[in-house]
DNA sequence: AAACCGGGGGA
DNA sequence: TCCCCAGGTTT
């Protein structure tokens, strides 16, 4: 083995990370569980995938469960398209596949939802089979100890750390490999580096060039764009609201909301009337304004703004808008900035509905 | 190749 | 505020 390898793993066999998701070599909770960590940090994922594994500890449990029930679940850890592929391929796996989980690294690569990362670390983890994970603590790693400066966004750059990684995994210890460098990314060499403490000093080619804080190298920025939601609160006598659910493919599908008018800016109720009275049809009467809210995606700014109407006349409502009891709306999942707005509203007791 | 998809935490 | 996180899909 390398010096690199070895030394890795010495370091790992002290400081490696006990999870949920180690005590097992059921395929299904590895995957599951791969699913809900990409991009998204341990600590946050661990509640989610305790709640998760408990409410379907099989591949057939999630199959069966209703979209609503799934996205409940999911409801707060974002990227919402990884909770659908779910459950089609949890669907697939169930009754295409006999419940059966692929067991070769092309078979797995297959699934919805799964790319080569998720692939690696299913096929290393599961089976043992040896095909190396690049996710962002492989290439932090990486690119600092070997001193390398190819864009970690770019495609010759996915192809160098991927051949790196290969290269440098153990054939007879491919998941010990794979989950050392990750912990060592995660623990170690973080983004801020401890390098006073790292036990590859003397081999870290960024180290010694003091590069430690410009490697790894990104090349491409995010550019963050605005958005103005105005949210419309209407209930009529029946202690009723219209709800809607998100199906476009935009940010947020599957989850719910209230009816919306989307504007290149917030607008003010003088400004916002007549949109109001074009939807629904009828004359409306704004009761209640809300403070206008922010939330910040990862490359947009959602400002959004609720509004409690009444109207003078039953109104004209797309067939697609669910009419609930106020009651209800705790049993439907919302993005997060409807979420707080909800809780501000409890917690204020301000009945609006 | 570039754009798009969330939410949380650290600095 | 900005960056990053056990990335993947669509265009």
């Amino acid at each position: 083995m390398s010096p690199f390898t070895t030394l890795l793993l010495q370091w790992w066999a002290i400081h490696q990370r006990q999870l949920p998701w180690k005590n097992t070599q059921d395929p299904y909770l590895i995957w599951l569980s791969e699913i809900m960590l990409q991009q998204t940090r341990v600590e946050q994922a661990l509640p989610y995938y305790e709640r998760l594994s408990a409410a379907f500890p099989t591949v057939k449990h999630l199959a069966d469960a209703s979209t609503d029930d799934l996205m409940r679940l999911w409801e707060g850890l974002g990227y919402y398209s990884r909770a659908r592929n779910l459950h089609a391929t949890a669907k697939h796996i169930a009754y295409q596949l006999d419940g059966h989980f692929p067991n070769t690294y092309q078979q797995i690569l297959q699934l919805k939802g799964v790319g080569h990362y998720t692939a690696a670390a299913i096929a290393s983890f599961a089976y043992n089979l040896p095909h190396a994970v690049v996710d962002g603590n492989v290439f932090r790693v990486l690119s600092r100890v070997f001193g390398i400066e190819t864009p970690i966004d770019s495609t010759k750059g996915k192809q160098q750390f991927t051949q790196l990684a290969n290269q440098f995994l153990p054939p007879n210890r491919p998941a010990d490999f794979n989950q050392a460098i990750m912990d060592f990314g995660a623990i170690q060499c973080t983004p801020k580096p401890n390098c006073d403490t790292c036990s590859l000093q003397n081999i870290c080619i960024a180290f010694e060039q003091k590069k430690t804080t410009t490697l790894p190298i990104k090349e491409k920025k995010i550019v963050k764009k605005e958005r103005f939601f105005h949210y419309l609160l209407i209930t009529d006598p029946q202690q009723q609201i219209y709800i809607n659910r998100r199906t476009a493919r935009d940010i947020w599908q599957h989850l719910y909301e209230f009816p919306c008018i989307e504007t290149n800016k917030l607008l003010t109720n003088v400004e916002l009337f007549p949109h109001i009275n074009q939807l629904l049809q009828t004359n409306i009467a704004i009761e209640n304004t809300s403070k206008p809210y922010t939330q910040q995606l990862t490359h947009r700014t959602v400002h959004a703004i609720f509004h409690h109407i009444t109207c003078r006349t039953t109104p004209t409502t797309p067939a697609e808008w669910q009419h609930i009891p106020a009651a209800d709306l705790s049993q439907y999942p919302f993005p997060k900035i409807i979420t707080q707005f909800l809780a501000d509203q409890s917690q204020q007791q301000q009945i609006l509905f």
